[in-house]
DNA sequence: CGCTGAGTTCATCATGTGATGACTTAATGC
DNA sequence: GCATTAAGTCATCACATGATGAACTCAGCG
């Protein structure tokens, strides 16, 4: 898959493609068809579909684009996934890593409940098989309402059901809520708006400062 | 001006206009021509253009609704704003007020400034007058460029600027990007992805639980 | 009055978009 | 081996978009 970066203004300067050995299609006749072997094309396509989405968004990100990250013509992403409606949503569909990893950080009771929320919530945004994904959703929250529905119930069922043991008493709901607005903030401004000196700040450092304030909540 | 709601897909049902009455441009004549009387066209444009921007992000938007929510022909809107770019520039400028706003909450000392900061900015968003602004900003800020600029811009400069006398010590400025993060995260949640309960909840319940939790970054 | 400039509409263009259908070649099941 | 299905390309469509230019009407100034 080529780097999201390289298509740009591709316009036509890669015709061959790897395998296909010049000659190999007669000048005149289609250069349609099968390619030999096994094949991995689908799941290209979707790789390249995240990073395109989480790159630039829904609106921006075009299906001829799509296609070319993934080294592949246009039709064949149709083919696949149908529209792009439809691949926005499987490019969206996130990995099971998440609830479980949040689920472990709100684990073990109250105490540091808020600095281990912090660190497995960045640990997801650095992790590169969950990423996009996430930068995906967040990225397209706004203006896409599929992907504001995802997040809404990424708040409530995955963050508030982890969060059931910890967070409790009056409003806890909403307390959770709000907890998923510290975390949804931060992933805004950390990895999206990339704000300094937040964006390049280490681990650590965010997680000391900005872990009491989830905990300030947590405690009520 | 028509509501942003009205517009959807009109097509064609409206082509009398205001004081146009019927007859009054002969048939086979050219329809154009300035309006007699004083005209208050141009803002009228901008306040379109923020209404849908704000409700939409800039992707989605295109000249053609705006022109459509502003009761104007499309070449209008270039006609004063130029390009499309340029009218979005103008619709993300920020009122005045709210440097004002916040920096009056920042006022008054330590203590209790996570409270005040919470209520002015939610005051700002629940202002017509500031909301459109504001919502363009956050929505765009994920897929635009200068959106985003504006986002890192308004954290540091303003929200910085009027915690300098009260978030001191280390990593001051980091601290300060937490508590933007903070805000900007309320913003998304309560008035952009809807989450509920924290949607619907008054403004006091969510100043006295969210109040503490930027105490908690102010303090250190 | 007559002129200039601003407000206003219409018609049109080039381009990029999502989507479809025809066609070709390889894999797979019988 | 032979039919069927899956993977792949190409050409093309209908449509929406941002932008431009020509034409027309009013305001305001001399």
């Amino acid at each position: 898959m080529k780097s999201v970066d390289d298509v740009r203004e591709a316009g036509g300067a890669d015709r061959e493609r790897a395998g296909a050995v010049a000659g190999a299609v007669p000048a005149g006749k289609h250069a349609g068809g099968r390619r030999p072997g096994e094949t991995r094309t689908r799941e290209a396509i979707l790789d390249a579909a995240r990073a395109c989405f989480a790159e630039r968004g829904f609106d921006a990100t075009s299906m001829r684009r799509i296609a070319e990250a993934a080294e592949v013509d246009q039709s064949l992403v149709h083919h696949f996934y149908g529209t792009k409606e439809n691949l926005f949503l499987q490019a969206l569909e996130v990995p099971l890593k998440m609830p479980q990893a949040l689920a472990a950080a709100a684990e073990g009771g109250r105490e540091g409940v808020g600095e281990r929320m912090v660190r497995a919530h960045l640990a997801l945004w650095d992790d590169l098989s969950t990423r996009p994904a996430l930068m995906t959703m967040v990225r397209s929250a706004s203006v896409h309402r599929v992907a504001a529905a995802r997040l809404r119930e990424t708040a409530t069922t995955i963050l508030a059901d982890a969060l059931g043991n910890v967070v409790t008493g009056e409003d806890a709901v909403l307390r959770s809520n709000l907890i998923a607005t510290q975390l949804i903030g931060l992933a805004m401004m950390r990895y999206i708006a990339v704000l300094e000196p937040l964006a390049a700040a280490d681990t650590d450092t965010v997680v000391r400062y900005y872990g009491p304030a989830l905990q300030a909540i947590v405690e009520g």
